[in-house]
RNA sequence: GGCUAGGUAGCUCAGCUGGUCAGAGCACGGCACUCAUAAUGCCGGGGUCGUGGGUUCGACUCCCACCCUAGCCA
């Protein structure tokens, strides 16, 4: 504590082309926390970010949309600064490795690692688009699994048997992009020689910088042998071209963690911080990169690699965390599990989300769960039951019957002293990201504190004459305890934080001037810190998270609630007449590849056939849908979609996604008849 | 398939280098209290520590095999 840390934090960029969801919050919470620690230490704690903005899928989203990728990573990026600004991650930095500095930074570490021979070229043969005039990487050639047969497998791995192989072995590929079958091309690559950084890098990664299962990890890919890295990609590619390379861009991976780097510089530029102080190679500044596990390989080889070969410093440590499972199963869209941070934050409070992904943090890469019942109830009752309650039993008898006065001294420092002591174990499980440890601690603080009240039990003494100082007495050593508890949980819960010192009209809390209590003090009247968490609210959010779905890639349109969707103007008989409605037997319905939600139907119209694709895959399985009767428009315009063309329409009720009731004629109706 | 992790009470998790390690919180049952957002305090039931072997005087903790889950395989 004596002296002063400079430590920079980074958390990893999200990808500029999709909107923040709850797995991503578990990597921003876990770092902010951290950030927030360490200056409530008293450190100098930066803690920077930025958008991950480019790379094939974002120049292929922005043509889809008819927009220029600038202008798709600027509207994804002011989505994203809105999700973490509203779960209160405090960036001291928000920057987009589509950024000067970042060309800047990139160029010039390309640069030196070539001047250093650590750049070699290398003609290579790779799958192409005739159609589209451009290079596939493997996730956009899909085919046949060359060992089971599968159909609709990426060009690199079979996602039904785990058979991993090249592009070139899947039986009747085609391209993602354009539909075209793929031909072998030559293309000129630049290629890192990551192996020239072998023995640094096998020091490196034993020397405490890595946790030990990470570096288990590492040592697998050691043992296989270090592979020269292809950073470069063709044109057409959306990011930064090669110097002295036309044509050439450096692979989006090539530069995302220069993003890190970036991003700092940009806010040197505006806060005076000296970047070589920081970075340079002597640098006496801590760096600490905060990831997901599935980019250790990037984060562990390749960017030390790069930063040590270009004369930078390397990082202070690199910590992986897990994945977010949501009531124990991977996040999913299907089950409806995927949660935008958005959709979370019309329902819920971020405070909760914060705590329970503190309550559940440790070092380790395990994966963490949101279990949503676990979650209701974990928040209500501890911070709710436990904590907050304290400042709420305590408050009252000081407002009411003291004018909001504190007493001159505290009934039992002995127990102050004791909460303060905690400090130095929570600030220990905190430094070292075991904030399971740390909320442990705290809560068991809590329970201690009601127990004092119990114990106490103001309410009696409050109807005894001549006991008022001990009322007094007895909440001003509550609410100190309150108070210590508050400040140590001040990392995970900073609304709450601040409220509290509103209430208490104390300076900012922060683990230095936490020893000292309040006394002979006047507090504000109190009100309620945080609320419960209604299941409701819970509900609410996950329909929400499968209408998100059922819309993915559409206009958005909140679904109403039954009942809540205004009937449509009047229209006359003839008016309706004009729609003509079939009954039709569904003969054949089989998913649409490539397509979550659509379903390709065959429906007989007693005689004719139709081929109509509803928009209805998440709510029935095609195999129960075969034979059945249904009713659908006959002469609606065929209407040419990405995935063919639908000859008409099938008539369902609901809101979308899983919330879908298809329409069914009794008994007795057959194919062909008008419905009138 | 290979590798790295995880599989402990209904739920979420602690259990460091083998011998009070079979625990906590929540949920559940009983009692007490009523200051507090049906909050709090006390007491209690509940687990053959994924499965099957092995090492050892003794294993949740070490070894082997298998099963399940997650991620990675550039």
């Amino acid at each position: 504590m004596s002296t002063t840390r400079r430590i920079l934090v980074t958390s990893a960029l999200p990808y500029a082309n999709g909107p923040i969801h709850l797995g991503h919050l578990v990597e921003y919470i876990q770092t902010d926390i951290w950030a927030r620690f360490q200056r409530l230490r008293g450190h100098e704690c930066y803690y920077v970010c930025a958008d991950d903005a480019h790379g094939t899928p974002i120049m292929l989203r922005a043509e889809q949309e008819g927009i220029s990728p600038e202008a798709l990573i600027e509207r994804v990026g002011e989505e994203h600064r809105r999700d973490f600004a509203g779960f209160r991650i405090g960036f001291d930095n928000y920057h987009s490795t589509h950024s000067p500095e970042n060309r800047e930074l990139a160029t010039l570490i390309y640069e030196r690692l070539k001047a250093a021979g650590h750049i070699t070229t290398r003609v290579i043969r790779q799958a192409w688009d005739p159609e589209k005039g451009m290079f596939l990487p493997d996730r956009y050639i899909r085919g046949e699994c060359p060992r089971c047969g599968a159909p609709d497998q990426y060009g690199d791995a079979c996602e039904a048997c785990g058979a991993t192989y090249s592009p070139a072995e899947l039986r009747n590929p085609r391209s993602v992009v354009s539909g075209a079958r793929p031909v072998e091309k030559e293309s000129l690559h630049y290629f890192f020689k990551l192996g020239d950084f072998e023995p640094m890098l096998r020091a490196w990664t034993r020397a405490g910088h890595l946790q030990p299962e990470v570096a288990n990890k590492l040592d697998e890919w050691f043992a296989a042998g270090l592979k020269e890295w292809d950073i470069s990609r063709d044109a057409p590619y959306f990011g930064f071209e090669i110097p002295n390379a036309p044509g050439k861009y450096f692979y989006v991976w090539m530069d995302a963690p220069v993003g890190y780097m970036a991003s700092f510089k940009n806010l040197c530029a505006r806060t005076g911080l000296d970047f070589d102080d920081w970075w340079g190679p002597d640098s006496a500044a801590e760096l600490y990169h905060f990831i997901g596990k599935d980019i250790i390989y990037f984060h562990a080889l390749f960017w030390p690699a790069m930063l040590h070969g270009a004369g930078f410093r390397t990082p202070s440590a690199v910590w992986a965390h897990g994945f977010l499972t949501v009531n124990g199963q991977k996040m999913s869209k299907s089950r409806g599990t995927f949660i935008r941070a958005r959709t979370y934050l019309d329902h819920l409070d971020p405070e909760w989300l914060r705590y329970y992904f503190a309550a559940k943090l440790g070092p380790s890469v395990d994966d963490l769960d949101l279990n949503l019942e676990d979650f209701v109830q974990r928040v209500n009752s501890d911070l709710v039951g436990k904590v907050v309650n304290i400042a709420a039993r305590c408050a009252g008898f000081i407002t009411r019957r003291f004018e909001g006065r504190l007493a001159t001294s505290l009934e039992r420092p002995a127990l102050h002293e004791r909460f303060v002591a905690a400090g130095e174990t929570i600030a220990e499980a905190y430094e070292g990201r075991e904030y399971a440890r740390a909320v442990r601690e705290i809560m068991a603080l809590a329970d201690e504190a009601n127990r004092y009240i119990d114990e106490r039990k103001p309410w009696f003494l409050a109807k005894e004459a001549g006991r008022e100082a001990e009322v007094q007495a007895v909440c001003t050593q509550g609410l100190n305890l309150f108070r210590v508890i508050m400040g140590y949980l001040k990392p995970v819960l900073p609304r709450v934080a601040a409220e509290t010192e509103a209430f208490l009209r104390c300076p900012p809390l922060t683990w230095v001037n936490i020893g000292e209590p309040l006394l002979d003090h006047t507090v504000a009247a109190y009100q309620p810190l945080l609320t419960r968490v209604d299941p409701k609210a819970v509900e609410a959010m996950l329909a929400d998270a499968r209408a998100d779905l059922a819309e993915a890639g559409e206009a958005a349109a909140p679904a109403p609630a039954p009942g809540d969707e205004p009937v449509a103007p009047e229209i006359t008989y003839e008016d309706f007449m004009k729609v003509d409605l079939r009954v039709a037997r569904i003969v054949a319905a089989e998913a649409v590849e490539g397509a979550d939600k659509l379903l390709r139907l065959v429906l007989d119209l007693g005689g004719e056939r139709r081929t109509v694709l509803a928009g209805i895959r998440r709510a029935y399985d095609p195999e129960a849908l075969a034979g059945r009767l249904t009713v659908m428009v006959a002469n609606l315009k065929p209407r040419r979609m990405r995935f063919g063309v639908s000859e008409g329409m099938v008539l369902a009720a609901g809101p979308g996604g899983r919330e879908l009731w298809l329409l069914a004629p009794d008994e007795g109706a057959q194919p062909g008849m008008r419905v009138k």
